[in-house]
RNA sequence: GCGGGAGUAGUUCAGUUGGUUAGAACGCCGCCCUGUCACGGCGGAGGUCGCGGGUUCAAGUCCCGUCUCUCGCGCCA
């Protein structure tokens, strides 16, 4: 017989009932009756319930054994009489009566409980992450991610991609993210950087000629972390030569979509997948304030400053932002006019922590509309209003009044909030969309200046021609996103592939022709010896899993990692160096005066 | 860097207008129990109330400072 099991934990049923069989596990509950004792033995796949009986030696024993110990047991597999089978358990028709037992490694007493969840909080699971793991919904957690993986590899095969490898240890690019660095022990003074995501790597292997690429890429970026950042994340990275932007989504969408169906049902409920037409970021900021929406809220912003621009409009507050430039955005919430003063005070009271004045409606209860602004919006206007934005009677307007950024912003997050209040955010779907069109530049308020509003590789859209005569913040690239369900699951473009347009794309940025070379030499140099256009993405790995699980954050779809402040509690990492290891990295610390001493 | 929330037993939490010995549940330890499957019963141990200072006859509770965790903003694919 095997020394540790002839079969695992969710395996023996009926027909095994005679057998001998050896299991070995952890121990997940022990119930003892005095005379009689159970054991409900746990592995990875199953629990079974194991039994110590009255003329069994083990009795004592066994009673001393702790929760989360691993025993091995041998004995026969037997069948439980009618009124002890426990039909919720896949193994509850028999037991195993324990001939023999081995105490394989006793557990301490645990810091928090596996067999269920009593709540414990995330710095202490974190610190017993190997323990949190063993916890049923970690279990099921983890094996999801390494499914979707698995499944987002083989998609990426049979559609034609290589898996390749790309350097961890690499230089530091100036754009997005701050770097993590590693400093070079033979170079003094001089640092890798971690990379924040394969990008120029994966355009090389283009200029190589390798056509179609994908790797799941580590990606390390050194900003502050948030539910859904992490210091570390993976990416479906994707690359593809002579392709146009529409061919990038119309590879990719079969297999995220094909994914997403293959375990939509994971959780238990039953969810639709669907895949709805692509938007422009114009029109996803405007509709949805967001260039992120989730789809599943049905609310629909609508711009209607013409309104409140009208000579019989007398709302002063908007007319004001008016004619500085600003704009008024509606949103039309269907049947909630009858809805208690509760529930608008609410709402205005959230807007004013948001930074706003508050959220002015008008309620569309009849023809006639009420509310604290109705007043002021003559019943001609409130005709066009209607018909702006669509209302039947017992609908609601709120407005969000402001320059347009701010306005975007602000009806956005008022379009979600409202939907959640009112209840209306459809369940049991994952919808899907990309959004193209997105702006090449955007104007830094910060550095009052024009810079790359997302990668500097992106192909402008016309090309060199569109670069020399446009507005340069009215130029759009081949840059483009996937969103589901209100998350960014993918970025990516049509890459600029061309030296020449890259010159003159930089210095509308204000970087002129010797940044660009230095900083970028290597791709640059690539660019002169024939490189084919090509163009890619890259999905959140992390990200699609946290989606698929119902997750609120990555730290639930990830083995092992550091919480909020980017610290492993469980590592001690980051930790200090030796003063061996500085001198050999020829480092001197110049630490902030106030030192944080720890207890250890 | 900024803002919200939190910090009391191993864990999750309660703790009144400041008042005498700080509680509960789960876990842990001991005893009892032959059919449970979240077993049950009896008993017990376990606390720097995050830390430091202050007010007070008296502080878990009030004040000041500080640290930690968490969510968000800034930042960032």
């Amino acid at each position: 017989m095997h020394s540790y099991r002839t079969h695992k934990c969710n395996e023996l049923r009926k027909s095994h009932v005679g057998q001998q069989a050896r299991l070995s596990g952890w121990i997940h509950r022990i119930r003892d009756h005095g005379g009689v004792l159970f054991i409900d033995l746990r592995d990875t796949y199953g629990v079974t319930q194991c039994v110590v009986d009255q003329d069994s030696p083990l009795l004592e024993a066994a009673g001393k054994w702790r929760n989360e110990s691993v025993i091995t047991v041998t004995g026969k597999v037997k069948a439980r009489t009618p009124e002890t089978v426990n039909a919720k358990m896949p193994t509850g028709e028999i037991e195993l009566y324990i001939d023999e037992a081995t105490l394989q490694s006793p557990a301490a007493v645990i810091p928090f409980q596996i067999a269920e969840d009593d709540g414990a909080g995330e710095d202490v699971r974190l610190r017993h992450r190997y323990l949190d793991l063993r916890r049923e919904k970690m279990q099921r957690n983890i094996r999801l991610r390494n499914a979707v993986i698995f499944g987002l590899r083989k998609r990426m095969w049979e559609t034609g991609f290589q898996e390749f490898q790309t350097p961890n240890l690499t230089a530091s690019s100036p754009e997005g993210a701050r770097d993590y660095l590693v400093p070079s022990r033979l170079h003094p003074g001089k640092f890798y950087a971690l990379p924040q995501s394969p990008q120029q790597f994966k355009q090389l292997l283009m200029v190589a000629g390798f056509d179609r690429y994908f790797q799941v890429a580590p990606c390390f970026r050194d900003e502050d972390g948030r539910a859904d950042r992490l210091a570390e994340h993976y990416q479906l990275d994707v690359e593809m030569s002579f392709v146009t932007e529409q061919e990038v989504h119309d590879t990719m969408t079969p297999v995220i979509k094909g994914l997403f169906e293959e375990f939509a049902d994971w959780t238990g409920t039953k969810h639709k997948v669907e895949w709805l037409p692509k938007l422009t970021y114009k029109d996803a900021m405007l509709k949805y304030g967001s260039d992120k929406p989730d789809l599943r809220n049905p609310l629909v912003i609508t711009d209607v400053t013409e309104v409140f621009a009208r000579a019989d409009v007398t709302f002063n507050a908007f007319k004001g932002y008016i004619a500085k430039g600003g704009c008024v955005r509606a949103i039309r919430v269907p049947q909630v006019a009858s809805q208690p003063r509760s529930f608008f005070d609410k709402l205005n009271s959230w807007a004013q922590g948001e930074g706003a004045p508050g959220l002015g409606y008008i309620a569309f209860e009849t023809e006639e509309g009420k509310g604290p602004i109705a007043k002021f919006v003559a019943p001609e206007a409130q005709k066009r209003l209607r018909d702006l934005t669509g209302i039947s009677n017992g609908d609601v307007v709120f407005f969000v009044c402001n320059t347009e950024a701010e306005a975007n912003k602000l009806a956005g997050a008022a379009r979600d909030r409202i939907c959640d209040d009112a209840g209306l955010r459809e369940k049991g779907v994952y919808k899907f969309c990309w959004v193209v069109d997105f702006p090449m530049y955007e104007f830094d308020e910060r550095a009052q200046k024009i810079e790359f509003s997302h990668n500097p590789f992106s192909m402008p859209q016309g090309g060199l021609e569109t670069l020399e005569k446009t507005d340069p913040l009215q130029i759009l690239a081949h840059q483009y996103d996937c969103v589901c369900n209100g998350f960014e699951i993918s970025s990516g473009a049509i890459r600029n592939h061309r030296p020449d347009i890259m010159e003159k794309a930089f210095a509308l940025a204000g970087y002129p022709k010797d940044v660009l070379e230095r900083k970028f030499s290597g791709m640059l140099n690539a660019f002169r010896f024939g490189a084919p256009p090509h163009g890619g993405c890259a999905f959140g790995i992390d990200r699609l899993v946290m989606i698929l699980a119902h997750e609120p954050n990555l730290r639930e779809v990830n083995a092992f990692v550091m919480n909020g402040q980017y610290e492993d509690p469980m590592m001690n990492a980051p930790s200090e160096p030796t003063a061996e290891q500085l001198k050999d990295l020829h480092i001197r610390l110049d630490l902030p005066k106030q030192k944080k001493t720890e207890a250890a």
